[in-house]
DNA sequence: CACTAGTTATAAG
DNA sequence: TCTTATAAATAGT
């Protein structure tokens, strides 16, 4: 502009390139910054220098500000992904939703269980509906019971039968080997199987 | 610029304003282009006019591209929203959280309601809505005591009045009577109704 | 939109 | 960074 008409490419000489990107950008900048003011209008405008550095203007509020305004004008063109913040809102509703609902459950089971009363509960009706809890939870209490000795009993069984199966095995050995065998410690170990067996049951029902 | 200096505020007729706003935008984004093409610099730049429609220009890929590289950018300065994405999925799992849970609380009262047994919920389901249940009367406990909590004030505000009005009586009767009164053992139980209020604050505890 | 005079931006030093 | 000659942008017509 000055002193030598422009090319409009690349400056090549780096050190030109940077001193023209300084004064070009401060020029882009302030020129912004005036048809903001002059014209009442809203900017965004961000550079990134040639190195990665940015450099930024928001003529109103925030850059994020007018980034979601960016985003909600060219929705309606681009029908863009929905994605990001719209489909984030929409989660945030579906949570509040299902509380709403989980709420409505036990509002409704509290009415159940404590008869029917109108609007916030007394303090007879929270005592029936507690003492209701506390037989689901008995209950629950049992069926866990249940399902534990069912398991015990098949752990048991399975005992029982590997029981015998070392049993067997132990007198295939001793036949094999005849009474002095070269495993003399074996009998200390009768049922190494199913000692392993016994401390799985125990683990399981605590 | 040009046959008068521009003062650094709003024009404030409407035409020139919007005649205004249309050459300066033109410049401002020639410019913003001069500068990446001269300086190999990236720049997204977005104007909404007065009346709201948008000019916008991107000097490399599309708007979206930079506004993400923008974001990326301030990111690590502003210590943004932890990661959109992130919270997403932690939204999701929410959600099936609370699927799971709504399931699992009307398989429980089907069960409860048929009458339990080792039948439709499995032991691992029995466990889990325990833990509900659990939490469920911690609540109501909770809301019983706020009860209590108002009641017992409610009856120590009445115990106040009727401590006065029985110091009250007593002082007349004295007076009545003189001092040298017919009924000496009443100095030993001075406030008798008060007495039974206690008695009945602390049944009502429990 | 075109013109043009006075303004502003800026390339080169 | 500062200066300066000149290109470029633009306010008013």
């Amino acid at each position: 502009m000055a002193r030598g008409k422009v090319q409009l490419k690349r400056v090549e000489n780096p050190v030109h390139r940077q001193v023209t990107f300084c004064k070009r950008r401060a020029g882009l900048l302030k020129k912004a910054k005036e048809l903001s003011v002059l014209c009442d209008a809203e900017i965004g405008l961000f550079i990134f220098s040639p190195h990665g550095k940015l450099y930024e203007l928001a003529t109103k509020g925030t850059m994020q500000g007018l980034i979601e305004r960016y985003m909600k004008s060219t929705r309606g063109t681009q029908a863009d992904q929905p994605n990001e913040k719209q489909v984030l809102l929409e989660s945030k509703e579906e949570i509040s939703m299902l509380k709403i609902e989980i709420e409505l459950l036990q509002k409704g089971l509290s009415w159940y269980m404590s008869g029917g009363g109108t609007g916030t509960m007394t303090l007879d009706e929270l005592h029936v509906l507690e003492k209701h809890l506390e037989i689901w939870i008995y209950h629950i209490r049992s069926a866990k019971m249940d399902f534990m000795f069912q398991e015990i009993q098949l752990l048991k069984n399975k005992e029982g039968i590997l029981k015998a199966a070392n049993n067997y095995l132990q007198e295939q050995i001793d036949k094999q080997f005849g009474i002095a065998n070269i495993m003399p410690t074996m009998t200390d170990i009768p049922y190494p199987l199913t000692k392993q067996n016994e401390i799985y049951i125990n683990s399981d029902i605590c």
